[in-house]
DNA sequence: AACGTAACCGCAATCGTTTGCGGTGGAAAA
DNA sequence: TTTTCCACCGCAAACGATTGCGGTTACGTT
């Protein structure tokens, strides 16, 4: 079952291999009934071209790595099928790593794509990346890196994100405006530059609509555990709060089990809102209302960024942002 | 930042490449010290291997393919850690392709794991492949095919599994003895063989003890909706239904959302069980009781059987089940 | 002293493509 | 008729590793 080289296809056609190399690559040097001709017998041959050879050869590895904290429920599904889309279209293989959330693993895995000599990495980085140094492997080697989602502003590589405070914002908004003005928010990590942005639209969701904000109403959590034990405590702190903010699909869900778990309902002991993918929402019961943050846009946005700065065509932005669009359902 | 090549090594050794080839892959015609010498300076000098020329000569291509239905939210997640693992540890990388659940999509992707020249393919049938002649372009061109979870029983492919019918049999022993006689359970296709072996663990339970089996107990549906529009139905017909058994984490969560939904509680008025993944029970409230099938075992042993397929060191057992566990939580 | 035999290592071909450069032919220009 | 110049194509060397085969040593055997 050997395959049909480049090679074979010359003794057909009586030309050389690089003959049928630049006709099969439309190079100008080769006229165009040549060009035809060589096309027609690849085809009907089934010619497939050995890519690792051409990788060889060019010296690439034909491997795009994407880079996740973890593989979670929900937000990543859309982002993969994005990323995988547009990367196999273009003749590369997508290669999905994850970091565990943890940042050693995230080192690790920086150093195994260097090692393995992928031609581009998309990350998203942990909650305890407070800095990009572990990159300039990637850099010095001349590797693009493109940083999605969880992201940190800087300046040595582009990013492709969600308008962290308008997204938070649009949330709040229309909490605000069902009537509800105490308001609690959870968030995630801190250090994390969409943490802060969200905490920032929440603020001036409260400002724009001239609610006084008390800090008391922001909780971040690093670990689902943390919200477990804090929650009982919240209601009781502030027992006129009627709505929870969450900004992500994962936060959401556990507010949602909190909630009934501690036998309020929603919407109308508790209104619920969320940043999300718009998978978790619609599992629970009743829907939950949030501002979809689509995962394929990042994704392909991403990729398609990736891939500019591979092939080197042009410039493109370095520095993106997914707009996000609010879907109401029942929960508030 | 070009870098280090076996040419290089030999020039700094004074040596030929070929014996630093054979040096650091122990080959038995170098001597030990040379050995030695020779990986101490790879080491010194942070030698790579340059996997493509490696491919290129031994004509792999060090790709893996993981083909899925889908990437949903539940099951696949820990299948897909566990094969980047095994995968990763043999040189070789993963790339997963999904097929959206279509049997076109799925011929697509096997077309295209043949001419990327993939080294292997792991499949997960949708639920509407009902053959596996596409699989005859691989098996001609001898990539090996390993299917997993959704399989067809048949002779040509090896196959990982659950032992569907004991799982579904635990599920549902465990209702009946925690008093629950009359139990509906929910199903997906049943083209699918993993549908049927659940149905028959389903039917096994109740005649094990002593209870009558009535058709109507058992529902198969395609798709999400098909269970939204006929659940009011099924809770009017059989008033006497105080369990139900899905055998998915998909179908239980859109379960527990039409009980929710209809104003019933879990568990006083419908116990809920089903055949899961570990994640989804515990973002609900209740927590789900489920017999815990561990996506993890079967994306490990895929990779081992069909590692060894390639390497063809040793003839693994080309039929393999995994076992699994009843987890009880607080909504039976 | 002559020979056989391991043990150890190098030569050179090979995998299938790409690509710089040089060569050919024929038509247009002189 | 000779020169010039494209348009088109082939030669051969890469890319970096693997591997069959043959060649050296060094040693023990007779």
């Amino acid at each position: 079952m050997k395959r049909i080289t480049i090679k074979d296809l010359a003794g057909l056609l009586n030309l050389s291999a690089s003959t049928i190399s630049r006709a099969l690559s439309d190079h100008p040097d080769i006229s165009d009934k040549t060009k035809q001709r060589v096309k027609e017998v690849a085809k009907s041959m089934h010619y497939i071209p050995n890519f690792t050879a051409k990788n060889l050869r060019t010296r690439q590895s034909g491997l795009i790595a994407l880079i996740l904290p973890e593989l979670p429920m929900f937000f990543t599904q859309s982002l993969i099928t994005a990323a995988n889309e547009v990367v196999h279209n273009n003749g590369y293989n997508l290669v999905m790593l994850q970091t565990n959330n943890t940042f050693e693993k995230e080192k690790e895995i920086i150093e195994y794509c260097y090692t393995m000599g992928v031609d581009g990495v998309m990350l998203s980085l942990t909650e305890k990346s407070d800095n990009l140094n572990h990159l300039q492997i990637l850099k010095r080697a001349q590797i693009p890196v493109v940083l999605l989602d969880r992201i940190l502003v800087n300046n040595d590589f582009p990013y492709i994100t969600i308008d962290g405070v308008k997204t938070a914002f649009t949330a709040i908004d229309h909490l605000i405006k069902k009537g509800h003005r105490n308001i609690v928010g959870f968030f995630g990590n801190l250090s994390l530059d969409m943490t802060r942005k969200r905490i920032a639209g929440f603020k001036k969701a409260l400002k724009n609509n001239g609610i006084p904000y008390n800090p008391q109403q922001i909780i971040c959590f690093d670990t689902p555990e943390e919200m477990d034990a804090a929650f009982p405590q919240i209601v009781k702190l502030m027992p006129e709060t009627t709505a929870f903010f969450t900004m992500s699909d994962t936060l959401m869900v556990n507010a949602y089990h909190l909630i009934k778990k501690y036998k309020y309902q929603i919407p109308e002991d508790f209104a619920l809102i969320s940043i999300s993918n718009g998978k978790a929402p619609n599992f629970l019961y009743p829907n939950v209302s949030h501002v979809l943050h689509s995962g394929y846009d990042v994704g392909q946005k991403a990729c398609e960024v990736l891939l500019e700065l591979i092939n080197g065509h042009s410039k493109p932005d370095l520095k993106q942002v997914i707009t996000t669009e609010l879907v109401v359902a029942e929960s508030v």
